[in-house]
DNA sequence: GAGTATGTTATATG
DNA sequence: GCATATAACATACT
């Protein structure tokens, strides 16, 4: 989604300014690091891995993270907000990151592999194969739903996300890993693309979800899509999962 | 005021 | 090293 947003506004235009607003938010490098790698310099293109946005300009990465609460804007004039953590002057337009919770990255890579390594990222689960999931998951102990949050497995697992690809593939949460058979482990897989795409889809704006997910209503005691039960919820990993006690017990304490 | 929240990272414990 | 739990970060909202 933020990748396609700036594809479609920052691609092929000219920096003609940057502004660090909040330093708080750099992860690397300093304003005048990135003033001098990209102002006068053209956005070849977007590039992503996981959450993680890359923006190749000249021989450098303006690397972004949107955090929990990030947005990006492209503002005709050149108007203040109270949230503006970071600017891009285009000719004519502004794009600004907006992040009341300043939670967002802001920072320079020379090359993307530079990102990976640091954050010890695994692979993005946009684009994993089904063999290379499986290899992840397998060899592993503890229960499924923090594994999918973990960034170093695999990439791009929001708690959200991880809540409806669980309630897809019919797991409970808590579900041991090495439980599962590899055609499970595959589907889990097969189930985060596909999750992921759809709400791309859909501008990821989860009203719009097709019936049947999760995600359209996930609160406690709303009605499973599936069954219709009250939802529940337990705390896992230090995050709230949103489950269907009846639908989600497939492989539970085996 | 209390509790919760779309994420990441550090720290402690077994 | 691994799995797990907790806190911290900073702010908005219910």
């Amino acid at each position: 989604m933020a990748r396609m947003f700036l594809e479609e506004n920052l691609k092929g235009r000219r920096i003609v300014s940057l502004d660090v607003l909040d330093t708080k938010m750099l992860a690397s490098g300093s304003e005048i690091n990135m003033r001098e790698a990209f102002v006068g310099r053209t956005a070849d293109g977007v590039r992503r891995h996981g959450k993680h946005l890359l923006i190749k300009i000249g021989d450098d990465h303006l690397y972004m993270h949107l955090g929990m609460s990030g947005s990006l804007h492209i503002l005709e004039r050149d108007e203040r907000s109270p949230h503006q953590r970071f600017r891009l002057g285009l000719d004519g337009e502004t794009l600004v990151l907006e992040d009341p919770r300043r939670f967002g990255r802001l920072g320079i890579y020379h090359r993307m592999e530079d990102l990976l390594n640091e954050r010890g990222l695994g692979p993005d689960a946009l684009t994993v194969s089904d063999r290379v999931f499986v290899s992840l998951m397998a060899n592993r102990s503890g229960s499924i739903k923090p594994l999918l949050l973990d960034q170093r497995v695999v990439a791009g697992v929001g708690n959200l996300y991880a809540d409806e690809v669980l309630f897809q593939e019919r797991l409970h949460p808590a579900t041991k890993v090495n439980a599962l058979s590899r055609e499970e482990m595959a589907g889990l897989g097969r189930s985060i693309r596909m999750v992921l795409k759809t709400s791309i889809g859909v501008r990821t704006d989860l009203s719009r979800l097709p019936e049947g997910y999760l995600l359209r209503d996930r609160r406690v005691g709303a009605p499973c899509p599936r069954c219709g039960g009250a939802l529940s919820s337990l705390q896992i990993g230090g995050r709230r999962a949103v489950f269907c006690q009846v639908c989600q017990s497939r492989r539970m304490g085996r």
